[in-house]
DNA sequence: GTGATTCTGTGACATTGATCACAGCTGGTT
DNA sequence: AACCAGCTGTGATCAATGTCACAGAATCAC
């Protein structure tokens, strides 16, 4: 698939034309990383915006002694790096490659360049930030008033949305991310997700096998979660 | 003070000329509420943007069963209701008046066109919500991994930041908000706000008189708790 | 295939902080 | 001034869940 392929996929350019696209894409510079490869750095200043087209990657704090949180785990498709170059902060979070993956970079200016001229993409920036918002809305709604099991389930839900395949109304996450991370995103202990995953299991709402998840009646688990 | 007087204190409009702002003020209507009035009701489509010119509100969500999270208290020329035009989705927040507020209102469709006819505010708007989604993930964060003591110690650097002003090096917070509402911020119950703010007295890291709190030394005090 | 590493399940225990209950304040109203 | 509503302080209790410890399973590397 070419650069300009990759791009159309991405929610932001979708309404370009073709040749504003090709014009973008040339400026965009591809790079791979190996899973577990740190991309960003917290702290550092931001100087680069990145578009996923293979891959995965999570986006996470690390407090002081070290635990993390995950925020969010973004794939194919999807962008970051997007927050410093607006405000000028530094980055407020670290970037791993979760699994490899391939990315396509464009620097500081060409990206603010790319605003400028193109209204829409600022406008489209915006609905992609306000989602992004209200989704940490929720989130924090939840960390604030669940208890631990409707966190987990919530964020089943949402590794269910980013990384799951609809199938006559159960939802089947393969290659579930592993309990620590589930924890992280969660904000609780790998033992708890341990046994809440086995308790949601007994009570016949997930089915695991191997490394895959399945949820059987996803709108009946969203009601019960969200 | 005018309209325009107004808006030009909005970070969103700094860069507009006089003339550009005027344009934009004769078609804001100006709204007021009294204190414990509700402005936007969550579910509701958005169709109005505002801003505060008098006064502060409170953003909330609300669960099921009625409890409240509070995401952000905002004040003089602070903006609201933009979330829900962007990305067309139904609100995700409600609004209410913390105390008597006076707003200027725009319909979306003026909105919207001063997007299009205005890059600047697009993209200051969009520094904007880059800053926003930042405190929300700093949120998030210590909503993981703090214990209430220190979830509360960042809510009142919030609240510093937002109501508080510096004098040598300690910060006071006029009209501190109640104790139930720090609670809805940190996600932590009225009680423990009410034990945890007297141990910040007596290890003489604040100072309560009256509605007024102190942080003695602002910056000692968000090195040990951000 | 064998060993090493990493992930997962599960019991026991300790701790945090939510909840309940109620008394004492404070500030606004008549 | 007296009252009332709503805020605040504080003890007692208890459930949820974090932490520790370790065994068993899965996966990886050679």
């Amino acid at each position: 698939m070419s650069k300009t392929d990759h791009l159309r996929n991405v929610p932001i350019f979708t309404d370009l034309t073709d040749s504003d696209l090709t014009k973008i894409a040339s400026k965009m510079v591809p790079r791979v990383y190996k899973k577990g490869q740190m991309i960003l750095l917290e702290e550092s200043m931001g100087e680069t915006f990145f578009i996923i087209t293979q891959g995965a990657v999570k986006v996470t704090r690390l407090s002081a002694d070290g635990r993390e949180v995950i925020l969010a785990i973004l794939g194919e498709s999807d962008f970051f790096g997007e927050m410093s170059l607006l405000d000028g902060e530094g980055r407020s979070a670290n970037i791993v490659a979760n699994e490899d993956a391939k990315v396509l970079t464009l620097s500081r200016n060409d990206f603010l360049d790319c605003l400028e001229s193109y209204p829409k993409i600022a406008i489209a920036l915006l609905e992609e930030l306000a989602t992004r918002l209200r989704k940490s809305d929720q989130q924090i709604e939840s960390l604030s008033l669940s208890d631990s099991e409707h966190r987990i389930g919530i964020t089943l839900i949402r590794l269910a949305g980013e990384l799951g395949t609809i199938k006559q109304g159960h939802v089947t996450v393969k290659n579930l991310p592993y309990q620590q991370d589930i924890a992280n995103m969660a904000g609780t202990s790998r033992e708890t997700v341990s046994r809440t995953l086995k308790l949601l299991e007994d009570k016949k709402l997930v089915r695991r096998e191997n490394r895959n998840l399945t949820i059987y009646n996803y709108d009946a688990f969203r009601q019960a979660f969200a």
